[in-house]
DNA sequence: TGAATTTATGCAATCGGTTGCGTAAATATA
DNA sequence: TATATTTACGCAACCGATTGCATAAATTCA
């Protein structure tokens, strides 16, 4: 099906610009600019009518040529590893950058995204997004960063909040972050278990570095409750589905022993359920069982999955609101090193001991 | 913990322009911006030379700057409703996203995502970024169209595709469009239940143009194998997880008869899977169970879905492709107006004859 | 009422590129 | 060798805003 195209060369039906609203209303070009922008030194009724004429013609300011002036953008960049952005971490991207999108929507700002990928990858985007001056601050989501990287956006001297991880030595950098406190997490999870009679708990978890600290809570909850830590109970792994497959497999003989498993990443918890059903071990009756991240097939699947939930809005509400601050120009000497606690969502795998599948029965919090 | 923050007044340690480049290389500056862009009137000495002078410096054109002089930005506009960002949906507009996140950054251009409410809201997104001029063009994926909304966008004149969606009346219109071929897939659905001894099938349905279609394909293959339409057993609701829960209640004293499912979305199959299995009632052994979508959901749950799968990858690629020759200027008489078709993927929940649990095999195309 | 302020507005430079047009130098043509 | 072309580059206008500085008009003060 064809159709023919008549292509206008006359400029489309474009916008109106200032200085169109300057000739209609008889102003001076800046007289117009300084009535759309509020500044103070514009008479109210000049304002007034200004303001009436842009509205009667659908004006929006062009964000090049304001960009071009101010040298600000009204954009931020979003940037995390392409590796969160695989299927099985597929929610977690999306739930954080819908918060950020909700959120920056109030400010006027738009989030602009791109990805670092892992392997090297000499043409940064990070360092062509901050050159080519398409954004005036930034969300960094990363575990860790290429020196190269690092390197450009100190240099840059764009505003920039870390959020959701951490790189290691970044705690005690005059750096503005918020971050989970996943030691506490692990902490919870573990807890609850021991709680309700777990002595022997797997521990499932991964190199990087928020796994870690969630081990470490792990062994704290023991050490409280006067119980040893098996070494040979923690294991690292891929945080995947598959890869709890492999673990069932790999502790099969031992199953009559283990009475719990603290499994540090939903999806992987899904994969160990998986088989232990194919093995018939049941859980919770044989074994108890408690995820992190709260992803949403957690409430769904039967039974249903007790985990630690992270609270992405806060986190990144905490993360947009002193990016905003940073980028008014206020509070520069102040910096935010927030750490916001998870909490415990108690469902099936490992009920509370009256066994009521209460949702949301929060965890206490640390302080 | 404190930090004393020098701010520099001088100009940070921002790229060079192209001025400085002309200065350095002591030509004038349409010449730097004619070598940058391998404009044909450039000796190929003085390319390199500045070539090497921008690499050098680490050059990135200002893009406010060029987006001013060209009224060309190389970022789309990616604009869906807000109901695709919901938890169920998730999975859905984030896979579609990705793709189009990677094949734009092949063609150098960003996406900038908005979305449409859909209570009404005066103040639209699309409006507001079509006048402000941040896109040149506009990836639409949208069910249908507030007319304000839509009147913009055909004043506007900027190019775009309608993906994934198509609202009604306008598979005639003069307008670009990817779309599935939801008759096929309703099609290839209830054809294999039948083709496996189902003769009273549920249909659970929703009021969208997309399910309606499916529901076509859903009578068709009745009708194909002689077999009579239930009207009773086409239920129309919500594509939801609770919804599910419903269903099978509102069914119960039918499931002696019912012998297959046809549910039009994975998400609703999952609440009735959990519903029968609390019922005692098998799948696949006393109902078959095939769904619409292929979430990653499906694969991993147990007994894991058969499920019609949209390939969300070809939609995408289409879409840019054509999006990017409108940008370029090239076929702009042309009209692609293409329907993907999608395929069964046979797992568990409807079992092939020879019950092997083949992932991926691939229907029938139509054509 | 004249001088000192304050208020409201205009002028013109600037942000960093792109591009039509003009022209000197280099090359081809007769 | 004189002329016609082509090649390579510079000039200057322009894109659509913002903003420091100057100034006319309005207001306050003495």
């Amino acid at each position: 099906m064809q159709t023919l195209v008549i292509t206008l060369r006359s400029k489309a039906i474009s916008g109106i610009t200032m200085k169109d609203i300057a000739r209609i209303a008889g102003t001076s070009l800046s007289t117009v600019s300084r009535s759309l922008n509020d500044h103070p030194s514009i008479s109210q009724a000049t304002r007034d009518r200004i303001k009436a004429i842009a509205q009667a013609h659908d004006f929006e300011v062009n964000m090049s040529a304001r960009s071009l002036a101010t040298s600000r953008n009204s954009t931020i960049g979003v940037i995390y590893p392409e590796s969160l952005d695989n299927e099985d971490n597929f929610y977690y991207a999306g739930m954080l950058l819908r918060n950020i999108r909700e959120i920056l929507e109030e400010a006027g700002l738009d989030p602009i995204v791109t990805f670092t990928k892992n392997h090297f990858n000499g043409e940064s985007n990070i360092r062509r997004l901050i050159l080519q001056k398409k954004i005036d601050g930034m969300l960094l989501i990363q575990p860790e960063f290429e020196p190269a990287d690092y390197t450009a956006i100190e240099k840059s001297q764009i505003p920039f909040v870390l959020l959701h991880f951490l790189p290691f030595g970044f705690e005690e950098r005059d750096v503005n972050y918020v971050y989970t406190d996943h030691e506490y997490g692990g902490y919870l999870a573990t807890n609850h278990l021991i709680r309700h009679g777990c002595q022997r708990i797997l521990c499932v978890t991964e190199t990087e570095r928020q796994f870690r600290e969630r081990t470490a809570g792990y062994r704290r909850a023991h050490a409280e409750a006067g119980l040893p830590v098996y070494e040979q109970l923690v294991y690292s792994c891929e945080a995947t589905y598959s890869a709890g497959e492999k673990i069932v497999q790999h502790y099969l003989q031992q199953f009559d022993q283990i009475d719990g498993i603290f499994v540090q990443a939903d999806i992987t918890a899904f994969g160990i359920m998986e088989a232990l059903t194919a093995q018939g071990i049941k859980v919770p009756e044989d074994v108890m069982l408690v995820g992190y991240d709260d992803i949403r097939m957690s409430s769904l699947i039967s039974p249903k999955l007790t985990t630690v939930h992270q609270p992405h809005k806060e986190i990144v509400r905490n993360a947009c609101t002193r990016l905003v601050e940073l980028l008014e120009g206020r509070d520069r000497g102040k910096l935010l090193q927030k750490f916001v606690q998870p909490y415990l969502v108690v469902r099936d795998t490992a009920p509370d001991i009256g066994n009521n599948t209460s949702e949301h029965s929060r965890g206490f919090h640390a302080e």
